[in-house]
DNA sequence: AGCACGCCGACT
DNA sequence: GTCGGCGTGCTC
């Protein structure tokens, strides 16, 4: 089943959506003249046809536009896709309703609509879910249903009959204004309906509709000097006009008001002469500070050095990126420490000078501060950063700004990657292996990086892919014999300033044990811990798990602590000032105190087992007192900025050693970092996901790059009871193409991705027997309806429960698979009752 | 998503 | 008998 329209809105160009003259105005008219109609996409789920409104006279309507259109009892936004002269015959004009408004104007650079499109249909979801994604948030507004206590008609001490309308009464009073929304209403009170007929029926409360307010440009008055100068004008005028003609032409009115202590019926004189004109113009407001506090400078030493002159790979690489001016994938495979940023820097500049625009994307603005600042200190106010942290109103700016085409360059995360910059000369995705690149939560389930070439493809600009660790579809892709689509290698195989990397010492923690070392760091490791401190050197420890320890069990039965909404173990936790201790679920969140026995049988032996984040720097404290030690992970920096507080404050000498997790694998750029240590490798190495090596390798050797970046030579201990796992050993030679080429041939033999695709339905709900039961009718479905597409399952996810939900899910193989069968996937919607929820992620990454 | 209509259990 | 629970369906 196709969908009802080919190619909504192929003749989207803004210089034609936007015509700012009055011919140009006319010409659309004409064009459109008997188009009476509109046919909109609806911003409503479960409506994801087009629906046909009818054109207010006087208001002119062009395809791209934001809507504000009537849809059931409520205003909703809506994005106009075509104008129709003739009304299909299903539908007769009686019910056909007026747009109420045009919310905005020519908000999509062309072909962009095609970009959007095409995500909609490989990864399986309706076009307004991924309008949703790549849209500022608030500018597809809905009306809000709102209650108000009509005050004047209430008796003195008013009593309602139904206990709902007594409560709703309550509820009105205790606020001042006696307003709140119909939907809090509800959530609050039961029976809130009957209870609402009753007072709406006295008269007591009023209900009504609060039209959306989406996020609207800000106006200002700007003055343009039309004629430059001529005779007759007063002294004040003429001041007006100096001043004007030596700011170039234009002014805000304001500041002209203040520059020349004029008052404004001077400039309104010179308007109405016909000397300036004033008009109305948008301004874009800044955007919130938090990058220009010049921290950077103090995380990393080197990025004041000024441009550095570049290694002969730098610069080879760079002069075969300054020769590509159409679509081409590179891969910059730069070990880590190699220079990539400087790369991608000087790539971009002739970009510019083009006059086009670059698109940057990074994995979590947060953890790469440094990229920003450096861009921000060569590139100065053409570096914009869109990520999901603006508010709307920034977001709403920085996406005008960008369709203003003029030449800048974009710095955001994933959804960053629907930045709407109308000619796009570069895209640059800097740590490419980086599986935040891919949106797993709510639909659509793209990888940016998918989403990128597609936009590259379409811009026909190249597409620069970087990693000291690609991941392994990336590095299958290349090309053995260069071809014009085909993924091009560039490599920086040393480090800047022909620092060497550092040499990894693989511990092996049974032998440990044997030789009676119980800490859970190895002598060797305790050595170099002990080191940092005397020669004034900072390190990096990196542990898996954040919290104390992973689980807590009984010594005497066994029974493991669990959350009582999903089935996964509770994780140790101590604050530590009060030394309170709790246990935390770390998928919903779920929080109960430590208790004292055990809840099956009374034990007083509850034992954590494990090293978190917490429960190591806690060991620290005890067998290194004098190391100072800074935590670093998720539950020390869940507040704003605070990675960058904390990086700071390591770099500015205030502690000896960083303790962390995950983060700090992503592109920290520490140069007084020697020491790098790697706690328990293990916890990485045995995960049940055919992706667990790739991991397991791309985040050990990214930690070891951590080390070793400045003048010091920097080294590297990872521990582990493992030591002949063939990851370890790929990682302790730092050798990524022996192992990607191993790993591939694996991925090759048992067909797993980049081989084979995969498909994953996942579902989930309350009521574990429906879930299931609608597992198995889609399983039906698809083997019926597509016998030739591989299908494991349904099966219980790994974890079978998350806050309440029972979660199933459905794993599909195929070669390819082809827009026909990615149709039948969305019809399978049709088959899922409403409470059960399916998502289907087209090339997982995460199939727990 | 809301807000309809429409069909079954505990009250006057 | 009715009120009020919430399960299904539609919104140009």
């Amino acid at each position: 089943m196709l969908p009802t329209f080919a190619n909504p809105l192929e003749s989207l160009d803004p210089r034609q959506a936007a015509p700012s003259t009055a011919e140009g105005q006319a010409a659309y008219r004409l064009a459109e003249g008997d188009a009476r109609w509109v046919e909109a996409l609806v911003d409503c789920p479960g409506a994801q046809e087009l629906y046909t409104y009818q054109l207010p006279p006087g208001m002119a309507i062009v395809p791209g536009d934001i809507l504000s259109v009537p849809f059931g009892g409520r205003q909703l936004g809506a994005i106009a896709i075509r104008l129709v002269a003739e009304l299909p015959a299903s539908l007769n004009t009686a019910a056909i309703r007026p747009v109420e408004e045009v919310v905005c104007r020519s908000f999509f650079p062309a072909g962009y609509w095609d970009l959007l499109q095409r995500v909609a249909q490989y990864y399986c979801t309706p076009l307004m879910q991924v309008v949703r994604t790549a849209l500022p948030p608030g500018l597809l507004g809905r009306s809000q249903r709102r209650i108000r206590l009509n005050r004047a008609a209430l008796p003195d001490a008013p009593k309602g009959f139904h206990p709902a309308a007594q409560q709703l009464l309550d509820k009105l009073q205790s606020q001042k204004s006696g307003d709140y929304t119909w939907q809090f209403l509800q959530r609050q009170v039961k029976g809130a309906r009957a209870g609402l007929q009753e007072l709406l029926a006295r008269g007591w409360v009023e209900s009504y509709l609060e039209p959306p307010a989406p996020v609207r440009p800000k106006l200002r008055q700007a003055v343009t000097l039309v004629q430059p100068d001529g005779a007759d004008l007063s002294p004040r005028q003429r001041e007006v006009v100096e001043v004007l003609k030596r700011s170039g032409g234009e002014l805000w009115l304001q500041d002209l008001l203040q520059r020349c202590q004029v008052s404004s019926s001077v400039v309104k004189g010179l308007a109405q002469k016909g000397w300036v004109e004033i008009q109305p113009r948008e301004v874009l407001r800044a955007e919130a500070g938090g990058f220009g506090g010049g921290v950077g400078a103090e995380v990393s030493a080197e990025i004041g050095a000024g441009p550095a002159e570049l290694t002969p790979d730098q610069a080879k690489a760079l002069a075969a990126l300054t020769t590509l001016q159409q679509f081409q994938p590179v891969l910059l495979h730069g070990v880590t420490g190699s220079g990539k940023t400087e790369v991608y820097a000087r790539a971009i500049a002739p970009v510019l000078a083009r006059g086009q625009s670059a698109l940057v994307l990074v994995p979590e603005i947060g953890l790469t501060p440094q990229l920003t600042d450096r861009f921000r200190a060569r590139f100065g106010e053409a570096v914009r950063v869109y990520h999901s942290a603006l508010s709307d109103g920034e977001r709403y700016d920085t996406w005008r700004q960008m369709l203003s085409g003029d030449p800048q360059i974009v710095i955001g995360t994933r959804s960053a990657v629907f930045a709407p910059l109308p000619h796009l000369g570069l895209i640059v995705l800097d740590e490419e292996h980086d599986s935040t690149f891919k949106q797993d939560q709510p639909a659509p389930c793209y990888h940016a990086r998918t989403v990128a070439y597609w936009r590259a493809q379409q811009a026909n600009c190249p597409l620069i892919l970087g990693s000291a660790t690609p991941a392994l579809d990336t590095w299958a892709a290349r090309a053995s014999v260069p071809s014009p689509a085909a993924l091009l290698t560039l490599s920086l195989p040393q480090r800047i300033h022909a620092r060497p990397m550092p040499p990894i010492e693989v511990v092996d923690m049974r032998r440990e044990l044997q030789q009676g070392n119980r800490s859970i760091f190895s002598r060797s490791l305790q050595a170099a811990l002990m080191e940092l401190r005397s020669q004034r050197r900072q390190g990096i420890l990196f542990i898996h798990r954040r919290g104390h320890s992973t689980f807590v069990s009984c010594r005497s039965c066994g029974h493991v602590m669990t959350c009582p909404h999903c089935d996964i173990s509770l994780t140790y936790h101590q604050a530590q000032a009060e030394g309170y201790e709790s246990l935390r679920c770390h998928y919903c969140g779920y929080g109960q105190t430590h208790p004292n026995r055990c809840p099956a049988c009374e034990s007083p032996y509850l034992k954590h087992f494990g090293s978190g984040s917490q429960r190591v720097v806690q060991e620290l404290a005890l067998e290194l007192p004098d190391l100072r030690c800074l935590r670093f992970d998720s539950d020390t920096t869940r507040a704003k900025g605070s990675h960058r507080a904390l990086l700071t404050r390591f770099a500015q000498g205030e502690a000896d050693l960083l303790v962390g997790t995950q983060m700090l694998t992503k592109g920290i750029d520490l140069p007084q970092v020697t020491l790098v240590g790697v706690v328990a490798a293990d916890g990485l190495l045995h995960l049940a996901d055919y992706r667990a090596s790739e991991r397991a390798f791309q985040m050990l050797l990214q930690v070891a790059g951590r080390a070793g970046r400045g003048r010091e030579p920097g080294r590297v201990i990872v521990q582990t009871y493992s030591p002949e796992h063939p990851v370890i050993q790929a990682v302790q030679e730092q050798q990524y193409e022996p192992f990607a080429e191993q790993e591939l041939a694996h991925r090759q033999s048992l067909g797993y991705p980049p081989y084979r695709s995969l498909v994953l339905l996942r579902l989930s709900g309350l009521d574990n027997a429906a879930v299931k039961h609608t597992a198995d009718l889609l399983a039906v479905q698809i083997c019926q309806q597509l016998p030739q597409i591989d299908l494991l399952g349904p099966a219980p996810a790994a974890i079978a429960r998350v806050d309440n939900r029972y979660r199933w899910q459905i794993l599909l193989k195929a070669d390819t698979f082809s827009d026909a069968e990615r149709e039948m996937f969305k019809a399978l919607r049709s088959h899922v009752p409403t409470s059960v929820s399916l998502t289907i992620d087209v090339d997982p990454l995460n199939l727990m």
